[in-house]
RNA sequence: GGUCCUGUGGCCGAGCGGCUAGGCAGUGGUCUGCAAAACCAUCUACAGCGGUUCGAAUCCGCUCGGGACCUCCA
């Protein structure tokens, strides 16, 4: 399997295309990162998960890749009403707070999270707030080539002029006809010359936490503008992949395709890609809804949804069970089916490593890890690439049983294969212990003492050390061939 | 109201014209001092109604249900 197999799913055409970098080997991926004013939560993380995946495994097929995710620290004033939304300077006015107190606080958790599901730090985080004069450039260039407009210290993208020469809605699949015909009763009066048009700059009032120069007064970038000012300067005018979540496909994406025509005359992305909802009892979790849980809280347990704490690898694991293009049910059921198929699949691979070879396999090994890459090259499907890791599982159990074989070469490649699909694309994060030597020496003596006793038939003692060493955490188990532990 | 997605067995969740994933749970075995695990076998499916086709969960139409976006949102 190679570079030349990926297909991903482009929401721009709305189907799977083999992927052409523009650049051979070279991959520049831009991502829309999370607006830091209260503490991210799990749908939140799932997109990031979803996307750290993803660029798990173009590393994994040898591309070079600059990911670049941006994270949002500016407080943006662009609701089409006219109200006031910066959702950063209200928290901070609530936390009696400045604006980059808030940003600063969330973001040192946002990073604990991305550690806690080990998710791979992305070339580059750059801010909002630290892009402020290339936003402003971007904007002139929007103006210099009669797409915006300037009304009262505000700038706004001017739609229909736009539309002339491209297409508003191309990603979205909207005409500006229908969307007109719904909004129309919505906000008559309004600085903004036709209702889809939306803010670049928003002149500033007097209670505004942040405020910026600008060529036309003091005042806030648009909400959409920070994402082409820093995906241009870092990946240049067109790149390869832009991702986010399903629910900023509109208009948050679509004014990034029209900002970038609008400014440099090219769609900023070829392919564009978009991570689904985090469901909970069918409904996208989400903060007004208030069906939200935060990371820490499911891991800890204090979440009133779930009756026990659940690890960052079972969650990472039961979100790997699904693709990311389709919606996600999470639930106290889901990851307790996952916490048991991920232990099942940790146990094999820590069998593998005791697997002694035999003179041919069984089964067609190599067929069996071709498949996971054929699973993840086809539009990163994560839930076939584990149902056919299952199939390694099952067949390093048998081995283990003596039902099967696996030759020398065999067992080496399945080795490899399966610690990679694990560890390095899946991302689980390979468990501490194991490692203390003292530790295992005191086992080895306990176990010895436990086989003696059971030799002996004296149940009563085999067991009590059983139950005592369960209360520390250690499970024993007897196999044929002698006991494990761990 | 508009645009789009979706409805798979007890649960989660793939497949998207033929060979009926996978995980969890259930049932019956094997193994086992017991336990746990494992292995083998097995049972529950494609919302409903029509149509296209030699053949449909998979394509088309209608009906019913669920959801997303259209306003900040991962």
């Amino acid at each position: 399997m190679n570079q030349e197999n990926l297909k991903i799913y482009n929401s721009l055409s709305g189907q799977k295309e083999i992927f052409k970098p523009i650049q051979p080997n070279r991959i520049g991926m831009y991502v829309c990162g999370p607006t830091l004013y209260s503490e991210p939560h799990m749908g939140n993380m799932r997109t990031f998960i979803n996307f750290d995946l993803i660029y798990r495994y173009l590393l994994i097929l040898g591309f070079d890749v600059k990911y670049v995710r941006n994270i949002t620290d500016a407080g943006h004033i662009t609701n089409s009403a006219g109200d006031e939304v910066d959702s950063i300077g209200k928290a901070a006015k609530a936390a009696q707070m400045q604006s980059l107190e808030i940003v600063y606080k969330y973001n040192v958790k946002f990073q604990a999270l991305q550690n806690l599901y080990n998710m791979l730090p992305p070339s580059i985080e750059p801010t909002a707030t630290g892009h402020i004069q290339e936003q402003i450039e971007i904007i002139e260039k929007i103006i210099a080539n009669g797409l915006a407009y300037i009304v009262n210290g505000s700038v706004y993208f001017d739609v229909k002029s736009y539309s002339e020469k491209f297409q508003y809605g191309i990603l979205s699949g909207r005409k500006i006809d229908e969307l007109a015909e719904e909004t129309r009763d919505l906000n008559a009066q309004n600085e903004k010359r036709f209702f889809a048009d939306f803010a670049l700059w928003k002149k500033s009032n007097p209670d505004d936490m942040q405020i910026w120069y600008s060529p036309w007064g003091d005042g806030n970038p648009g909400w959409h503008i920070e994402c082409t000012a820093m995906s241009t300067k870092y990946l240049g005018p067109t790149f390869d992949i832009h991702g986010g979540g399903m629910d900023l496909k509109f208009p948050h994406h679509e004014d990034e395709i029209a900002q970038s025509c609008g400014a440099l005359g090219c769609s900023p992305a070829t392919v564009w890609m978009h991570a689904n909802m985090l469901e909970v009892n069918g409904q996208k979790m989400s903060k007004s809804l208030g069906n939200y849980f935060l990371p820490m809280e499911i891991v800890e347990g204090t979440s009133e949804l779930f009756e026990k704490p659940f690890s960052p690898n079972v969650i990472r694991f039961s979100m790997m069970q699904a693709h990311y293009r389709s919606t996600m049910d999470i639930s106290n059921e889901s990851l307790l089916a996952s916490e048991k198929g991920y232990n099942r699949l940790m146990d094999a691979i820590k069998s593998l490593e005791r697997l002694s070879a035999g003179k041919e396999s069984s089964i067609d090994v190599k067929a069996l890890t071709e498949s996971f890459y054929t699973a993840m090259s086809d539009d990163f499907n994560t839930p076939i690439l584990t149902a056919n890791m299952f199939e390694a599982v099952k067949h390093i159990n048998s081995c283990k049983g003596g039902k099967a074989t696996i030759s020398a070469t065999d067992l080496e490649l399945l080795k490899s294969e399966l610690n990679r699909f694990t560890f390095d694309v899946l991302g689980l994060k390979k468990e501490e212990g194991g490692s203390d030597n003292r530790l295992a020496s005191v086992m080895d003596l306990v176990l010895e003492l436990r086989q003696n006793a059971r030799t002996n038939k004296d149940w009563t003692t085999s067991d009590q050390i059983r139950d005592g060493l369960a209360k520390s955490g250690i499970v024993v188990k007897d196999g044929k061939d002698g006991t494990e532990w761990g």
